[in-house]
DNA sequence: CGAACGGTTGATTTGTATCAAGAATCGTGG
DNA sequence: CCACGATTCTTGATACAAATCAACCGTTCG
């Protein structure tokens, strides 16, 4: 929690063409015209991972899209309960736009580059461009599902089904559909600390470790350093989320 | 559950400028010219409380706005489990423009009028109108932060702040600001069962009955026919929700 | 009237939080 | 490269909030 040692970078954009989210980011339906305006006005900035960037309250200066590492979403009580609201993975959004201050926390989990723009000049664009609107639109969307899904985990599920959900989410999410449906053996990185996930999950980090290691236990999964997942059994796991059939990871 | 007496109304939509929710919903950034093409594919129909409007894998064959009444939105585990995911209000829109089957349960909770609009047509016509697009956006934001402090709810709050939460909720829904702001002495309609709170809450119903009770008994509210409350103290509900200092419910 | 529904209340169980200690891992500087 | 302190993670004992199981009450309505 306290200053890294390196700084966070600010860095000239690269243009558009190369941008690795560039099918999947908020500007994925941009003509390139509108590409150009978007690069005159754009930066990257690479944050720490456990580095702040944006505080609730904070007025937003910019918003923007992860173009690598992940970032989280979330909300503090006064007394210091945690939750995580959102995961924000490369082509996220970041802000909303029209919204003067924060209403949430966003923090690098794992060391972060974002492409910024100032938010004035792009809601102005915004308003100016059906094209972007039409995206953000379809991600707002996309989002609020992802929300409703959460929800569920957070209302119902036992603590095994969140972990086994969570599980499967980032496993969805680092890898192709094709190797999930195929592999008896699928390894991701966890780049989620068990304090992250708890936070994710409602849950302790005591319960995290304990519902881990009884999956693993278990022999659902096995772990290589402790961030290093292999999921012996993809439909063992699928099962154990409590979510029906495919539960809507294969669709 | 079974089949309700009364059979529910279909009705030839009334014009949109006698429209009770014209400035809140979907439609309210339309002009005239836009309104009368929503009129020519608008009907109106009424549900009776506790009636499916939708059931999650219908192919969604129309979307449209609450008119009147209280609908929710949920989803359902194999093994019954259940939780809301939404509390749709008047000038609260319904289904997801471009999804083909829906993904959550919606019921009504009490009488509801809904606003149709034939799935295809609207899509099309979305695509067209920019006013339109613009305010499904902004909706699409809203709904988003409150499913993200349902989040917080979900995850994190004890019962009591949870049925607190709610009984705020509700209360700024139903009342203006100014009379909440003012007010020592609240008073709203509950529209839903203990039963739909636990829903929406993540709790059972039992426990919903004892925290309503325990405020009651503290002093904080009181009841006059189990489902119609009076907040005595309003700051001292507000105190009980765990949210710090006015906790957005006066933004 | 009697069934069905919504709500209350009590006894008991249980899953997860909390409190506490220690082990493993990582990063840093000597 | 090793040693250190600091994180991160694990594991155990105990406490507690909410779930579960169960009985009962009041309304409503056919």
């Amino acid at each position: 929690m306290q200053a890294t040692p390196q700084i966070s970078q600010n860095k000239k954009a690269d243009s558009c063409a190369d941008c690795p989210i560039q099918h999947r980011a908020v500007c994925a339906y941009c003509e390139k015209t509108e590409l150009l305006m978007l690069e005159a006005m754009k930066s990257y900035k690479t944050y720490n991972a456990g580095e702040t960037i944006i505080m609730a309250g904070d007025e937003m200066e910019f918003v923007g899209s992860v173009v690598t590492g992940v970032a989280s979403l979330s909300q503090t009580m006064e007394d210091g309960r945690r939750q995580m609201v959102g995961l924000l993975l490369p082509s996220d959004f970041v802000g909303r736009p029209g919204r003067e201050y924060a209403a949430f926390d966003v923090e690098a989990t794992t060391s972060v580059t974002l492409c910024k723009f100032a938010r004035r000049p792009f809601e102005k664009m915004l308003e100016q461009t059906p094209r972007l609107r039409e995206r953000m639109l379809e991600m707002a969307l996309d989002e609020l599902d992802a929300a409703r899904e959460w929800m569920l985990l957070l209302g119902r599920k036992t603590a095994r089904e969140k972990i086994s959900s969570l599980l499967m989410i980032i496993a969805k999410r680092q890898n192709t559909l094709v190797q999930i449906e195929q592999a008896s053996n699928l390894k991701f990185e966890l780049s989620l600390t068990r304090e992250a996930m708890a936070d994710y999950l409602g849950l302790t980090l005591e319960t995290v470790s304990r519902q881990i290691n009884a999956l693993k236990k278990d022999g659902v999964i096995s772990l290589e350093k402790k961030r290093h997942v292999v999921v012996k059994d993809v439909n063992r796991l699928l099962n154990e989320t409590g979510d029906d059939a495919d539960g809507g990871y294969f669709t």
